[in-house]
DNA sequence: CTAATTTCTATGCAATTGTAGAGAAATGTC
DNA sequence: GACATTTCTCTACAATTGCATAGAAATTAG
């Protein structure tokens, strides 16, 4: 009935998401695109919306693989252990949250590319109130369970952890490593085991 | 002799700043640079070396900037007030480096702005070293005092510090507000007063 | 006033940007 | 094999990019 694509739509997502992890949006002209993801130019406009479409779509992807496996074992019942294990995963090798690009939402975020910002921008506050949301239900159930103070002031502790992501991978890119950011990790894991002893 | 200038350096370089620091480089023309800044275009050439050179001399502006004046309480006999001192300005109207646009340093190396990179890379890592000199100088004044205990590890909490910085920067930027990183200062801040009075 | 020097304005240029259109190519159905 | 449908390749286009050249303008020295 008709020609087959000549991709894998989803692997052409996956390659634009590390490409423009890596290089951001600006930088990535669309034919160094097409030649990275094996997209040609006809299919980028009529697949994904262009430039501007697979960008999003890239967004979506890293976001949801992020929260549905790296953010999921904090989801239910997590506690400190769980939170712990997830800034660790920040700069530890094979974790998909650990790059040395950083995050391509903190990039995105940061270049503020000049994108259509509607989706762009309820996209990254998406993923962002997910990582507060999982930070504040591990601390609540941590304090249901009596293992830290009761005046923990959750909400604004899972805020000040989200910044501190962010700071992590930011140090991750700015140093090109995947583990620049381990001070900062470290310090982190201290206090929250200091909050448990206590 | 000649014809005056039309414009002042100084004044150019401090609005090419704030214009860099908010727009980002790439997303920043020569004909919107030369309006904002009120440079003409063959001023910007001939003065300042083109986008590239104005952006890089506009770097150094605010590093210069950040290290003589925000950074300054810190650099001799400064202690953890000092450092708690640092991290609230991050987050207090008034201060150059409390901004709704983030840090310029942080964004440039986010942005990882293809410019010709020796300079650029050397003029932020000279800003990092700076401040992470800054809190470990304190760090180890609190140490020598008795004030905090000796088995802090002071060059691995100064650069977990550092990030955290980056943190703060990249929270306010995201959100478009100068104080949006105030949980993690919090956070950080009484990690340090616990720290002090243990 | 003239000349010399520097700065400014106007125009343009080669390169790149993202996008678009037309015909060729490749498939399944008849 | 012919057709319809979809995908792909090729070319091109308008817009923008940063940069550069040339002549005009403004200032001081003589």
């Amino acid at each position: 009935m008709a020609r087959p694509k000549g991709y894998d739509p989803e692997e052409v997502v996956k390659r634009a998401t590390y490409a423009f992890w890596q290089h951001g949006y600006q930088a990535l002209g669309v034919r160094e695109l097409e030649r990275l993801t094996g997209l040609n130019q006809f299919a980028l406009r009529s697949e994904f919306g262009g430039k501007e479409g697979l960008y999003l779509a890239a967004l979506r992807f890293y976001s949801e693989q992020a929260i549905s496996i790296a953010m999921e074992p904090m989801r239910d019942s997590g506690s400190i252990p769980e939170i712990i294990a997830f800034l660790r995963s920040l700069i530890t090798d094979g974790s998909m949250t650990s790059s040395p690009y950083g995050c391509l939402v903190v990039n995105t975020g940061i270049e503020n590319a000049r994108v259509g910002s509607a989706d762009l921008d309820k996209a990254a506050r998406h993923y962002w109130d997910a990582l507060e949301n999982c930070f504040e239900a591990c601390l609540q159930n941590a304090l249901d369970a009596g293992r830290i103070s009761t005046s923990t002031d959750i909400k604004a502790f899972a805020k000040g952890l989200v910044s501190a992501v962010m700071g992590v991978h930011a140090q991750n890119r700015l140093e090109g490593k995947n583990n620049a950011g381990r001070h900062l990790v470290d310090l982190l894991c201290e206090q929250l085991t200091a909050m448990e002893t206590s």
